[in-house]
DNA sequence: CCCTGTGTAGACCGAATGGTCTAGTGCTGT
DNA sequence: ACAGCACTAGACCATTCGGTCTACACAGGG
């Protein structure tokens, strides 16, 4: 990891955030995986937790942006096209959570909900993430020559069945959720192709008639 | 809602701890809704906390295994098929969730999330509702003529979805996310139907091979 | 040499948490 | 009338929570 205290601090809050959840998460939680004691945290992050909390959230999406990146310079690089880039970034996901639980992923959502009362400052971070991602798919998309529609659509599926089936396998203590979800993600693909052959079909019956 | 003090701490229970999830909900905050004391919640649930998290998960998973079954019984008295029973399904839950916040639903995943290490009880709780789930959908896709896996995965699909966007939409705090959910579930009755084709198109040209 | 600023250490605090315990209420059958 | 019971009420407890505060370490500049 790294190795200044404001990192380690980071580093250890994302992951047990995104474990356990807000109120679940104490301070001396952090601080003992972090080896970090209460005053360096409440001197790096005035706020206390909620400060703290912001900043791994926007570590914890940094993340995500740099696995979609590297999903889809991969595809690239293989002649693919961005729904093999969709489930590159998926597998990728599957096989982290296979191997560490569920570390490195699964960011915003879990790490910002704090319980109870609609939380402003919360919503705020994780519209302001999630609008980045949205921007990054297109960004993304465009260089396979989609359309931002088609490019950010295609993600957004595929988060949301990532992270229904995050929590669901978080839930059972149990992978097949998330295997199920690289199948359907891998499926996506082939609707995408059955689609535009019948959009085909359907122009060139126009065209005949 | 119900009058007995055991219903009133369940439904109490059952909504607070899928608002703000296990860690956060406060057992003063139930005893408050529920308009209960303290000694009735330990009389009827001497386990505490625990035991009232699993009831409240029972409850829960009657009501969405309810829900399956009125979509089910709807689509079939109107002449749809399986899939647009999922469709009711989903849009059920998109207009409960856009009319009272996300009253009534996501049930298990929200109400078993107890923070940090891997609660075995819990875990055993939620797969023992997931598998009666998955039952559910194999009768009653048996009754629209579909195989179990074509039961079951549908169902499955539309499960990880809603419960992504649920969370989703929850931090954002905005019902975009449930809404593009339906979107995406009417999208697979498409695809569903596309893939017949191709199928059928396939066996086709394979008999005329 | 001290002074100042950045960062660390951990004792300490009030509030809130989940859980226990005793007293009491009101209905039951006898 | 009374004993037995299921149930309710809420004072009480130990623990833990997030957060504050003072003391200290140790740089670099004068």
């Amino acid at each position: 990891m790294e190795h200044s205290t404001y990192q380690k601090l980071v580093v250890a809050a994302a992951n047990l955030l995104r474990q356990k959840g807000y109120a679940a998460t104490g301070i001396s939680d952090i601080l003992k995986t972090a080896g970090v004691t209460r005053g360096s945290l409440y001197h790096h992050f005035p706020g206390g937790k909620r400060d703290l909390a912001i900043a791994a959230a926007r570590y914890s999406a940094e993340l995500l942006l740099d696995m979609i990146e590297a999903a889809c310079r991969k595809a690239h690089s293989e002649g693919g096209d961005y729904h093999d880039a969709m489930i590159e970034f998926c597998k990728k996901i599957y096989a982290s959570f296979e191997k560490n639980g569920n570390w490195r992923f699964m960011t915003v959502s879990a790490t910002l909900q704090e319980g109870g009362e609609r939380n402003e400052i919360f919503s705020k971070e994780a519209r302001k993430h999630y609008a980045r991602i949205r921007m990054k798919a297109i960004d993304e998309g465009g260089k396979f020559g989609l359309s931002a529609e088609a490019s950010y659509l295609p993600l957004r599926k595929a988060m949301l069945i990532l992270e229904g089936s995050w929590l669901l396998s978080r839930v059972l203590g149990d992978t097949m959720p998330m295997r199920s979800a690289v199948k359907f993600i891998e499926e996506e693909k082939l609707f995408h192709e059955l689609r535009q052959q019948a959009q085909l079909q359907i122009s060139h019956d126009e065209t005949l008639s």
